[in-house]
DNA sequence: TTCATTTTGATTGATTTTGATCGATTGCAA
DNA sequence: TTGCAATCGATCAAAATCAATCAAAATGAA
């Protein structure tokens, strides 16, 4: 592991626990006490962190800093992105269809698909997937047609919406921006919301892909209710408390 | 393996992983270590990556630099295609209704229109197009459905060309393999050769972009009769020969 | 082909990083 | 307060990595 990797992994734990202790660091990275002691008075003199006797810990006025600068928190989920893709991934069989929803997480999915040479249908209103996903070249792939959303890059719409409609699928891998008990799965752009939710019509399974961050977050626009979902795979950050409270309500968690 | 494909896989990698180890790309690429630092050294150089002790990584920006680039970089276009989607781009009104083709030419001209600020509708059948067209926020974008041949990454099939006959724009910018005279506009697959005969019919101004090497080629399905076209245009290495054979058929072109 | 140029891999000594040691310092409890 | 264990910083040697050099191999041009 080198250097600049065990810095970043410092401040991954950090900013999940505030604090953390030069033994848990040497336990977890393999390294000397004497290492973790220097990369910590670097970062601390980088102003990334404070020493503490024992350990480091990080402020609140450093945090908001560090994930500004760094835009931190999408790094660390692209790692828990690429697990919950891979269990995604792991739930197609050959000659499946699926429907794949725009987003980072269903993005990486896509990338699994294209670097396999498993036999699959593929509908998308992501126009980003189109590239990778089509280095599999046993992937049927069809494109949604409609207006693009230029910040997301995928189609809406009504088009998007009919054309979809025409097809029947085995799975829908669909993302959102937030996920309660009372509202659901929600995003912020109301077409956005329209073809997710279509999305999880046309399919016999419809499964989410969410990193726990967006569990009790509620978005402006509704998709559909919890009763259309069932299944929910999200990283291991989620805690019991919320993995119970949607098991109570028949939806089925898988935590990676 | 060549230098060249080296770097580039040198470049894969840390997009994937954000940092990696000499040794790991020894093993990787089966090279010596100096080789890797050479390249390391190189790749730093050119402002692509940052050397670490032990290895490389590569920051935000960067990466974001990288990523936007990264598609276009295999389909570079040559000087020649760049001028062609120069005068197309010339052609075009603010507020002007575009269809346009899938190929290297045509997503010349898309770059170009994503460059710019002029507020446009554009239609195409190339999800490539997608990423690049979209920076200009003034277009309203539209792509059309169906199923995705994957060696030109465009949409085909009946889908996508009833999808097309929907809209009525006042240019098309089409692609060909083959030109002549008898055969008109000709292209490989039947299937393309069809949405792009849909194309030239939905539009009031059709033109075609090719360089001068098509012309006098015959490739196996006819798109349309020379009838259909209004303006061709092409390089200057096109002889005066066709040039003028294809003046008498009323067909205009333009050498640039 | 032959010759010049470029690229690569191995070797060397220099530099950096790491882990262990040890005396000094700190925090905590009696 | 004192005593004691934990932690720290400084130092040094070992290990890893690096840059520089040179010869062999690959490539390209004549």
């Amino acid at each position: 592991m080198l250097a600049i990797d065990r810095h970043e992994k410092i401040m991954q734990l950090l900013m999940k626990n505030k604090t953390i202790s030069v033994k848990a660091l040497c336990d977890i990275l393999q390294v000397s006490e004497a290492t973790i002691r220097r990369d910590l008075t670097l970062l601390e003199n980088e102003n990334k962190l404070e020493r503490t006797h024992g350990g480091a810990s990080i402020s609140d006025s450093i945090k908001l800093n560090y994930e500004a600068t760094f835009d931190q928190k999408e790094l660390m989920a692209s790692d828990e992105k690429r697990r919950i893709a891979a269990r995604a991934f792991g739930l197609l069989k050959p000659h499946d269809s699926l429907v794949i929803d725009s987003g980072t997480t269903t993005l990486e999915l896509a990338r699994l698909i294209g670097e396999s040479t498993m036999p699959l249908l593929v509908i998308t209103n992501a126009t980003t997937i189109s590239t990778i996903i089509s280095r599999n070249k046993q992937v049927e792939f069809y494109v949604l047609g409609g207006r693009v959303r230029l910040n997301t890059q995928s189609t809406v719409g009504t088009m998007a919406i009919d054309m979809l409609k025409r097809f029947n699928t085995n799975k829908a891998f669909v993302g959102v921006n937030g996920i309660t008990v009372e509202n659901g799965l929600t995003t912020p752009d109301l077409e956005e919301a329209e073809i997710k939710k279509t999305m999880l019509s046309v399919a016999e399974e419809r499964i989410v892909l969410t990193d726990s961050t967006k569990f009790q977050k509620v978005a402006r626009c509704q998709i559909a209710p919890l009763s259309m979902v069932d299944k929910i795979i999200t990283d291991m950050q989620l805690s019991n408390q919320y993995y119970d409270q949607f098991l109570q309500h028949d939806v089925l968690i898988d935590r990676v």
